[in-house]
DNA sequence: TTCTGATACTTTATTTTTTAAAGTACTTGG
DNA sequence: CCAAGTACTTTAAAAAATAAAGTATCAGAA
């Protein structure tokens, strides 16, 4: 009954944008919402939606701050996050096979 | 501006369910709807569903026949869709990191 | 100084996907 | 024959992704 665990593989993480996000993140400290943008080519507001999820999730830590007037907002990945994402990266090289 | 490249991942592919199937399919010649059933843990009409938009992405051939009375469907992946496969098991190698 | 365009976001609405539920058709075991 | 199981498809409901619009600030040009 080997199967195929697809269940295994974390929905919130398998979402294209948000695998972008986490592959992303995984490789910095921390990053500003314009980084993110431009390294994943996410329009404002479908960074904002997915960025959100990812915090909800307890996987990214998001700050925000204020630089003069302006908003600054910064993400970085928690240990939770972490952990997930080599979770997931398991679960896709157990999936994906030899 | 070397961004990660989200769009050249395979949205096709990349769904989760779909993505268990072109896994399986691709280690095996051919597949019943019976064994993709029970190899992914989907449900009857998931795998109906999905089954058919790899069909309609050219990615999978299906072939209905009978056995007896009762309807028989095999899958097997298309050269197409194993190029596609391919293609995006390197995106995501990239994308992944080194 | 006032207008224009750009940055830095969020919220809401629209569309697309995914999943779940129900339905059809046939077969097999008791 | 009847109940239960296989093998699917179709439709409807839920969830997710994308796009559009909106708020607020700033910086430079007229």
């Amino acid at each position: 009954m080997a199967e195929f665990d697809l269940n295994a593989l974390d929905e919130v993480i398998h979402g294209k944008l948000r695998l972008g996000l986490m592959a992303f993140l995984s490789g910095v400290d921390h990053a500003s919402f314009a980084e993110l943008k431009a390294q994943t080519g996410a329009s404002d507001g479908n960074l904002s939606v997915h960025l959100r999820k990812l915090e909800e999730a307890g996987y990214v830590l998001v700050e925000k701050s204020f630089i003069g007037r302006k908003p600054h907002t910064t993400a970085k990945l928690t240990a939770e996050g972490r952990k997930a994402w080599i979770d997931y990266l398991d679960q896709l090289k157990r999936l994906l096979g030899p």
